[in-house]
RNA sequence: AUCCGGCGGAGUGUGUCCC
């Protein structure tokens, strides 16, 4: 049993969530230590049916499998779901409180997250760095940097969170500030360096991050990438995509965005077809590449390809109609988009608008459930 | 034998003056 569970745990952190699930049934006597793996193996892959199945099955619950649970239901966008988790634990430890605060802060409601902060019995770093991330990423960087300077202490995540939260708002010289500061840095705080100046268009300094750094991974080359592209120099950003040590989805969705974007359709083309697999984001990238070469039947066989298709994919491809001038398929489309946001509504009307409906557009913006 | 079941940090796709 006990070299069961490390296995079950090794499973679960390949991924093979489906061999955690086999070495758990082979076991007899199964303690909640056991379930506990079980439920971590599923929630942290992402499964949330089957961990919700698992965490109601289980004989007992923990700190560890309700927190987990929690986590599980915020992670999966069911917001709801963790507070209710959340109220009905009779116990709780500042894990599980941050628990709860980290899941407001992602979804960057800053009230809800101040309440829980203020409500928890103790903070720890991690309380710290959650409530500085809300903040920031509300657009309060005043405040943001003095929870940064009144922390009780602070290590290299908090440092590496307060330089990212000036890179988002597009503050590269005050990160910059930050990262000289630090007491350390390592692979995550250079590539958080690099995409500072990478979002700013500092291509130079960027490459000059790059260079400089001693460890490289996947991220910090894919960040270079869009460095290059974001400056419009393509053929470098293909030079560093031949020249990465590894790839992975991402990377090849960077470059095909950017060859998209720029109406480079052959190129777009050529490495969507050289790719192992395809997810949602390729998928659109290479919609969008259509959309903007004005080839709007292909593009809809890129949306139709999709497996899962998300609003993103569904507004890319109202986009494409769109600014195609194909009002009526695009009206049409809009009506039968399973869900709509405020980008679908300003595509719609922007559209009529733009070709001189004026009345049209009128029609729809008086249509929109709440006009924000 | 420091770590070793639950919480925090970096990269990709959609609209938004003008261009």
């Amino acid at each position: 049993t006990y070299l069961s569970n490390l296995v079950i745990q090794m499973y679960g952190k390949c991924g093979s969530v489906e061999n955690s699930k086999k070495v758990f049934d082979s076991i007899h006597s199964k303690s909640i230590y056991t379930w506990g793996l079980l439920l971590i193996a599923y929630t942290s892959n992402g499964y949330i049916t089957q961990a919700i199945q698992v965490f109601d099955s289980m004989p007992e619950h923990d700190l560890f499998s309700w927190t987990a649970m929690l986590a599980a239901y915020a992670k999966s966008g069911y917001l709801q779901q963790a507070k209710r988790t959340f109220d009905q634990m009779k116990e709780r430890d500042i894990v599980s409180w941050n628990a709860m605060l980290t899941a407001y802060s992602n979804y960057q409601l800053l009230k809800e997250a101040k309440n829980t902060f203020d409500m928890m019995p103790e903070h720890n770093i991690i309380s710290w760095s959650a409530m500085l991330i809300v903040y920031a990423q509300s657009g309060y960087l005043f405040e943001a940097r003095d929870i940064f300077d009144r922390m009780p202490e602070r290590d290299l995540v908090s440092w590496t969170v307060m330089l990212v939260s000036y890179s988002e708002n597009l503050k590269p010289h005050e990160a910059k500030f930050i990262f000289d500061q630090m007491p350390e840095q390592d692979v995550v705080s250079w590539t958080a360096m690099l995409a500072a100046y990478t979002h700013t268009g500092h291509v130079e300094q960027a490459r000059h991050v790059f260079d400089s750094m001693r460890e490289r991974n996947l991220i910090s080359w894919t960040t270079m990438l869009l460095a290059c592209t974001n400056a419009g120099n393509l053929d470098q950003a293909q030079g560093i995509f031949d020249s990465m040590p590894e790839r992975d989805i991402v990377s090849w969705n960077a470059l095909i965005a950017a060859y998209a974007e720029r109406g480079q359709l052959d190129h777009a083309k050529r490495l969507f077809s050289s790719m192992a697999r395809w997810d949602r984001v390729s998928c659109t990238a290479i919609l969008r590449g259509f959309a903007i070469s004005g080839a709007i039947e292909e593009a809809k066989v890129a949306f139709d390809s999709m497996q899962e298709k998300d609003l993103v994919a569904w507004n890319s491809m109202l986009l494409a109609y769109a600014r195609n001038n194909y009002l009526g398929e695009a009206e049409a489309f809009f009506l039968v988009m399973p869900d709509r946001d405020v980008v679908s509504w300003t595509v719609m009307i922007s559209a009529y608008a733009i070709n001189g409906q004026p009345a049209s557009a009128r029609r729809v913006f008086d249509s929109m459930p709440e006009q924000d």
